[in-house]
DNA sequence: AAATTCAATGTTAACGTTTTAATAAAAATT
DNA sequence: AATTTTTATTAAAACGTTAACATTGAATTT
């Protein structure tokens, strides 16, 4: 009892294959009565095309690829559910893969999606990622390529990223206007161009502000809640005094450091305010409530499906960046 | 400049594709000369196997379809997790769709996947999901598929699962043997069988520990955090006092009431103790930390993946259940 | 009535790969 | 030296679909 086959309904039916073909896609020089027949057969015969035959006749297919450090990532699932809801709609349909945040990994996900003449791709690179042979490979092959969020800077494809140095300077401003002038920053690794642009903004923040930046406040390390807890031992064991304020990359680094302060019975904001950057659902449960930067996950992951079935269509190769707004929410944290 | 194909190869080696095709594939019956020079041919020419050509050719796609409620949700996140793993490790591809717990979302996920020819399917059922045709499409195709969490129970196929009776029981049992005896069930809607697990896991630790089923200490709503402050709106609008804990059916509508007993100024665990069920990562944070039920998300996704893989491969199509054990996690809010 | 147009369908080749069966050349056996 | 076996390769067909081109018969025009 194998699949129904196009040749199936035709044999069945006493016709040529291709009519079927053709009736299938509602061709006008198919007859009414005809069509009527053949859908009718396929209905009968539990007919479903065959899409890996239609793709490999095509010469591409109708996947999408995504490639995304950690699937189970808030901000990330969120994204790719703004990413599925548009192709889906658009009938694409979504390969997803899992870096895990090691360039190896990422590497090999791509050549499988080449191999799988994916339609165009959907990236956000890894933190270790410090190489663009991978993505050479997708570009030279004339496949569609839109970064979101982390883009690799060098290669030349539209990206769809959140501003990143916007927020970072809204948050660390606000904190100024709030009377803080003794902010710390737990930033993070800077070879993800997000990282470097919150560090800038950061700065900038301060020297708008004229408060003198004192490096003694940063510390560089990671981006999960384990980074937060370190940054912030690592931090105060290198000062006198605590600092009035915290401005954390991300929130797991800012509840790593909410964790490390209700350890020590810190109290927040009182003794140190504490402000985070990505909105993740933790952040309004904390008590209190943590200030962070919202950033639009479900439309990062629509604008860039967007694009690049723009690119897939017609071919628009123009490369275009697309920056979103953060939006700083303000809670009792700071 | 198109992609390169196994012909190209054999054309500038003046030898035929086949030739290319077993060479590529370390076929013993190719003398090692060419082998090399094949391979050499391949790197030089950058070629990439095409893998609709390959599956269109083997009858069968390399793909597993995952069809999820929302790939947001951080339990369907780290299951994903477990399935790309271990899909990935056997050299299978993830293609994910996301129901949006809408049946026609469902129905149409699955269709797709069927016409990708998918090698098996992991699916969890939408809440809304009350017919099985899409299922019967699968089944009757001798497509492998393996239920995970959310099962339809009249359909023959392997399901991974955890223990939501037991897990419901040892949480109400705890509650009971800490002293809570007005134990109040906010639960879902019963279609799908895991509240209906849980439900009974609720009844029967009370009847177990002899302790009165009341009516008016249940709710049944959804499983969202709006309908856990519904579900404490109703439950206490129909109560003359409050009950002495809370039973929450799943995190989000523990957090919902949270959320609600805040507003009125109720002490959890004083005034209320509250328990849920999930081990979300928002409940450890919570203040104070919330009393749970974890489910092993990620090995859920990895055993059902195995046993898909299983069944690929071997047409075993013995069907089997598996359940997983929870874990009670006691934490101050109860 | 012959020539032309047109509507409906059929034939064939192609997409890139693998596999079965065939074949040529070389090596081993008689 | 003739035969068999082995080794290495090729040719052709197939997977399910579609598209370019070809064909048929009927309807329309001359």
């Amino acid at each position: 009892m194998s699949k129904t086959t196009i040749k199936d309904i035709a044999k069945k039916l006493g016709i040529a294959p291709s009519t079927v073909s053709r009736g299938l896609h509602d061709n006008p020089t198919i007859s009414q009565e005809t069509k009527d027949k053949i859908l009718e057969t396929a209905q009968e015969l539990n007919y479903f095309s065959n899409s890996i035959a239609q793709n490999l006749q095509k010469g591409t297919s109708d996947i999408i690829g995504v490639v995304v450090p950690k699937v189970e990532h808030k901000f990330f699932a969120e994204v790719m559910s703004g990413i599925t809801d548009i192709a889906e709609e658009a009938n694409y349909n979504v390969m997803v893969c899992q870096s895990n945040n090691k360039y190896h990994n990422e590497a090999q996900n791509v050549k499988t999606l080449i191999k799988h003449q994916m339609a165009g791709l959907l990236i956000s690179v890894s933190s270790e990622t410090d190489q663009k042979d991978h993505l050479d490979l997708v570009t030279s092959q004339d496949i569609p390529l839109v970064f979101f969020d982390r883009a690799y800077e060098d290669v030349e494809a539209s990206r769809v990223i959140v501003d990143d140095y916007g927020g970072a300077y809204n948050a660390v401003d606000s904190l100024i206007k709030k009377g803080y002038d003794r902010i710390a920053y737990i930033a993070a690794n800077q070879n993800l161009s997000i990282a470097r642009k919150r560090y800038k903004g950061y700065v900038d923040a301060l020297i708008d502000n004229k408060i003198e930046y004192n490096e003694d406040l940063v510390i560089f390390g990671g981006v999960d809640e384990k980074d937060g807890k370190e940054g912030f031992n690592s931090l105060v064991s290198q000062l006198d005094s605590y600092p009035d304020a915290i401005f954390a990359f991300n929130d797991p680094v800012a509840i790593g450091v909410y964790l490390e302060m209700r350890k020590r019975d810190l109290k927040i904001p009182d003794d140190i305010a504490l402000s985070g950057f990505c909105n993740n659902p933790n952040s309004r449960l904390l008590e209190p409530p943590l200030t962070t930067v919202n950033q639009p996950a479900y439309e990062i992951g629509k604008e860039a499906t967007k694009l690049l079935l723009k690119q897939i269509k017609n071919d628009d190769l123009v490369v275009k960046e697309k920056i979103l707004d953060t939006e700083l929410i303000e809670r009792e944290s700071t």
